[in-house]
RNA sequence: GCGCCCGUAGCUCAACCGGAUAGAGCACCUGCCUUCUAAGCAGGAUGUUGUGGGUUCGAGUCCCGCCGGGCGCGCCA
């Protein structure tokens, strides 16, 4: 990164104060403030070492701010003591047009890094019951665990998507004996599925098929399919039933006997997770001798740590209380569990009109995700999932998502993209070439809008690291409304091509349309939501 | 009863590690198309951040207590 760079100012800082004869007692902070007249950075370290150093905050911030002065610091035109003892920083255009050259040089890299070092993640999501097509139940948590792989590979860790199928037990039993039950023309059993997918599936379902194997087939199918519709394609699909042949359940039970940690009472074998923080143990195998869900869950989890340095399992809401006894597990197992992260995706209101939209529709039958992506789009499905945080519950009005009128932010982000592709288009038409980058000078770009769109462009690359690294994808969406915010600013303000704009600055804001493009088609990508030349 | 999540403008939501005057969009009102898409831009109004304490230079953010909502608390998954 250019001089605009925190780390420099960072030692600048340092610098600074030593010269002064302070010693900070923590990390040097540099923000960005949240009002532009705060400059383009802000520190608060006057305050934060003033108790420390029995001065007053003011008086120590000045000090510091003449000792800045004094070094003349490259690219910062102005350092201003503010407020109760803010240093704040205020660069020159020249710093802020770096930007362009950072972003064009990096192209679809823009916002990667290294964090990683190449760090293998597995990223389970979904994982849902393969007998019966995805609800919109999941798909919060699907858009949710693809962004987060995406955003993780971008910032350098090796990611693995992977679903895991429960695919034994008895859902899978009373699913084949529904579908078995429909197939002879009867109802289904006591406690089965009602569903009418059931009846359609057995109807196509060949007289001579084992309703289990070929309910499971297509189960699976249509899942798979519904996933790729939207963008997410898996790695890898974790068979429980995979376990059972290779011996890695018994494996993942003796490696616990091992380490001491379970015990047999009242017939049954338990794990004594209480001893890792749960807050009661948890049985293993029942006493009559089949496994609970948590023996091959604990098997799975051991077997991706021998794949993986670092696990995250996407839960819904209502699996939350899962999230101890699996940690305990792992510690059982000799695991760091802080090498595993299990994000609770809140549950998702539908609303459509200001209606609430039950997601059972009639017994046995719930709104498919098909139906929401075939009603409003894949990328408004996206898009809208991804626009707040996963923590909090979400209201999703299906008819605003679907309008394509501006009240839906992913046709207003989109539509940034597809200006900014509209004004190339028009500058070829004209036949006004674009020199190389290297050639021209940007030192014309220093209308309020250009500034702006420079400046938010400056914070994607901390934007993507904190969005990588805490699983915040809705820090994406948010920089994308406020950048393409900027951008039709500059849009609209700022004509590129035309008569009375001088050559010069056609050719800066040619360069600073591709750095808009750029940022736009890269932060879309990281969500999986396309950027459309036109939206006509 | 215990645990997790949430409570911010009329509505849907932001707010990085505790920072300066809590921000956007929608809805409402007013302007702007004779050069690149008006799916846009500009301006206006909107708050006891559920509530009561505490911590400190500073709290929407951290701690404790209440109120309200969601989800869990099985030898089900």
């Amino acid at each position: 990164m250019p001089p605009m760079n925190r780390d420099l100012l960072i030692n600048a800082i340092a610098d600074a104060l030593a010269a002064i004869g302070i010693e900070p007692d923590g990390a040097i902070e540099l923000e960005r403030p949240a009002q532009r007249d705060h400059g383009d950075w802000s520190t608060n370290i006057a305050l934060a070492t003033a108790k420390g150093a029995a001065r007053n905050p003011r008086e120590l911030a000045a000090d510091l701010v003449e000792s800045l002065e004094a070094a003349s610091l490259d690219g910062v035109a102005k350092v201003e003591l503010a407020g109760p003892g803010f240093v704040n920083f205020y660069l020159e255009n020249a710093s802020i047009h770096d930007i362009v050259r950072h972003v064009v040089d990096a192209g679809d890299s823009f916002g990667s890094a290294d964090i990683g070092g190449g760090l293998r993640v597995n990223v389970e999501f979904v994982s849902a019951n393969p007998t019966g097509p995805l609800h919109a139940g999941h798909a919060r948590g699907a858009c949710f665990g693809d962004t987060v792989a995406r955003l993780l590979s971008h910032i350098g860790y090796e990611v693995t998507r992977e679903f895991y199928i429960n695919d034994r037990g008895v859902q899978m039993q009373t699913f084949a004996d529904s579908l078995a039950a429909r197939k002879a023309g009867q109802e289904p059993p006591e406690g089965g599925y009602r569903g009418q997918y059931i009846v359609d599936w057995a109807a196509a379902m060949p007289d001579d098929a084992d309703p289990f194997e070929w309910g499971y087939a297509r189960a699976l199918d249509d899942q798979r399919s519904v996933l790729a519709s939207l963008g997410i394609v898996f790695d890898r699909w974790f068979s429980e039933r995979s376990m059972i042949e290779t011996g890695a359940i018994e494996a993942a039970l003796s490696a616990l006997a091992e380490r001491g940690v379970t015990y047999e009472a009242d017939g049954a074998r338990w794990l004594a997770s209480t001893r890792f923080g749960d807050d009661k143990d948890r049985v293993l195998v029942r006493s009559n001798g089949e496994y609970t869900y948590l023996a091959p869950d604990i098997a799975y989890h051991r077997d991706k740590f021998s794949r993986a340095d670092r696990l995250i399992n996407v839960l819904g809401a209502d699996h939350h209380g899962y999230v101890v006894r699996m940690k305990a597990a792992m510690e059982a197992l000799g695991e760091d569990p802080a090498h595993l992260d299990m994000p609770i995706t809140q549950l998702v209101k539908l609303m459509r009109d200001g209606e609430e939209v039950k997601i059972s529709k009639r017994e046995g039958d719930l709104i498919e995700l098909a139906e929401i992506v075939e009603e409003i789009g894949v990328d408004a499905t996206r898009f809208t999932y991804l626009l707040q945080s996963v923590s909090s519950p979400q209201t999703f009005d299906l008819a605003l998502a679907s309008s394509r009128a501006m009240d839906n932010p992913v046709y207003y982000v989109q539509m940034a993209h597809a200006r900014m592709a509209g004004i190339v288009r028009n500058a070829t038409e004209v036949g006004t070439e674009r020199l190389p980058l290297a050639d021209v000078d940007l030192s014309p770009l220093v209308h309020e809008r250009e500034l702006e769109v420079m400046r938010q462009l400056a914070t994607f690359d901390e934007i993507v690291v904190l969005a990588a690294s805490e699983h915040l994808p809705h820090r994406v969406t948010t920089w994308l409304r406020e950048f393409a915010a900027a951008v039709h600013g500059f849009y609209h303000d700022c004509y590129v091509v035309g008569e009375g704009i001088e050559p010069e600055l056609t050719q800066a804001r040619l360069w600073l349309v591709e750095a808009s493009t750029i940022g736009l088609r890269v932060g879309l990508g990281l969500l999986g939501v396309s950027a459309p030349e036109e939206m006509r």
